[in-house]
DNA sequence: GAATTATGTTGCAAACATACGACATATTTT
DNA sequence: AAAATATGTCGTATGTTTGCAACATAATTC
């Protein structure tokens, strides 16, 4: 019995859900939309704007890094995150190409 | 110390990150892929087109049927699923809207 | 009405995610 | 070089998800 057997799935669902997995987490969409508001790359007292302690906030940012949705710049003491314009269309693109797979107008009519 | 304190974000963030958490898994992605391919809404040997245990497949189900993403229609022994196309071209938007928000363009240029 | 078929539910073990205090590191200021 | 500032990492407690066998339920067939 093995467990989490992601492997068995195509690549399509396996990119897809670790996307929105990402996405899962309310605390990460609303980085995501801050980092995209500001359109100053700014300082990681994002914590401020977060509800959660800055340890929580450090970790969210590091799943959202690993992923490659934001990139932080080192200016001295300070780290400058922001969008990767790249990755967050290139994501967007898979999103919506699922999506639009999933067309249901001419199911389930009762 | 609480756990999991989604109730201190916007409504967006918590609707959204609930879409997102029941697409993250690609037996979930896979199962609507198949209920939107097969015109017809077919019964639930989908556990036949997935590569998982029936109990397991039927719990997926569960997910999405109380998501909302589909319907079953019983039918004798057979239920048949299907697509909600309300509730799906709702959470379509819904995901769009959010990702029309996260545009970096003008963002990050180094 | 007993056997078969289609399906959902329960219980459990393993894996993973979330939250945060305490600690570590590295730069800047005094 | 000590203090202050910005940030990341570790350890730990708790909660959630995943996968499946075993069991339960309900309709159909024999």
């Amino acid at each position: 019995m093995t467990y989490h057997r992601t492997e068995v799935f195509d690549e399509q669902f396996r990119d897809l859900a670790k996307i929105a997995r990402v996405l899962s987490h309310p605390a990460r969409l609303a980085i995501l939309k801050y980092l995209a508001d500001v359109k100053a790359c700014i300082s990681g007292d994002i914590s401020n704007e977060i509800p959660l302690s800055r340890t929580t906030v450090s970790q969210h940012l590091q799943v959202l890094r690993e992923a490659g949705f934001i990139q932080g710049q080192i200016d001295g003491v300070k780290i400058n995150y922001c969008l990767n314009p790249v990755a967050v269309n290139g994501f967007k693109l898979l999103i919506e190409n699922y999506l639009n797979q999933i067309n249901c107008d001419n199911c389930c009519k009762e």
